[in-house]
DNA sequence: ATTGAAAGAGACGATGT
DNA sequence: ACATCGTCTCTTTCAAT
């Protein structure tokens, strides 16, 4: 695992970024023109951030009702062991849930904050009972769902 | 704004998004060999995935670190009021707020959570005091902040 | 209705000035 | 920063299944 630290970005650098979280499709042609360089100025630039990390990959985004995934539920895990080898199997485990799509430790404890995309609620159902009481060292867990999603994915504010 | 409803997706389709999110800015020549089809057929259902808004955008993922901004933070927020009219209110003022990366509106009541970047402690202070608690019609503000990310921003499972 | 092949236009990447 | 040039990619058209 490469740990990237904080890169120094100019304005034209985070003009950059901004242009391609709303449009990561754009062609070089049009970013030299969104930030006022020439072509070849703009794509040693790109390459650049993709090098160090900054950029770290492309996404297509896609609309979770679309693909009759509408259900956003937050799921809070305590373990029964904060030891960092528990950590890791948790991790390593929950990584192979394809329904989680984000998942944190957060501070003050053992406790991860995942959230899932599911179908509907037995598919909620499904996974809980399938995928995360399974796990070694779960002790708690609790849902929370989410009713309406206002900002989906925003981009950061670089 | 427009509700996209669930669209019918076939085997292929679902390899088009599952390639299409790991790698955005694939070519059409790339994707038609992925998925087994000529490049006019692959186009064509690209487009088509597109206008049917199962594919809303493309972006760059930016490292969150590498920008600067290491920290998550998870905020609960609560109304005073739960009519309509409140959340639109909070929901309009909210999405002003650049921070804010993600923000759902919870069963069960008239609670938000969000998800914030921040560079440093500093700088959740800030935009707790001068951004959060100032909305009008916020009750509560309860923060817990992410040690880790284990899966940042992962693939829907299509 | 969906696919495949072909051809022109445009973008990309590399090089040199 | 600009110009150039060969290559790759996009897009449309048309025929086939």
């Amino acid at each position: 695992m490469k740990t990237v630290s904080a890169v120094a970005l100019d304005a034209t650098d985070r003009k950059m970024l901004r242009a391609l979280q709303a449009d990561g499709r754009m062609s070089n042609t049009d970013l030299a023109r969104a930030v006022a360089l020439s072509e070849s100025a703009s794509l040693r630039r790109l390459r650049a951030l993709e090098t160090a990390g900054v950029i770290s990959r492309y996404a297509a985004i896609i609309n979770e009702r679309a693909v009759g995934l509408p259900i956003s539920v937050f799921v809070t895990v305590t373990l029964s062991s904060q030891a960092e080898s528990a950590l890791t199997a948790f991790e390593t485990a929950i990584a192979t849930v394809p329904e989680v799509v984000e998942c944190y430790l957060m501070t003050g404890g053992s406790d991860y904050l995942l959230r899932l995309v599911v179908r509907d609620v037995d598919d909620l159902e499904r996974v809980h009972a399938k995928a995360l009481t399974t796990i070694p060292g779960v002790t708690r867990v609790s849902s929370s769902v989410a009713m309406r999603t206002v900002v989906k994915r925003g981009a950061l504010p670089v």
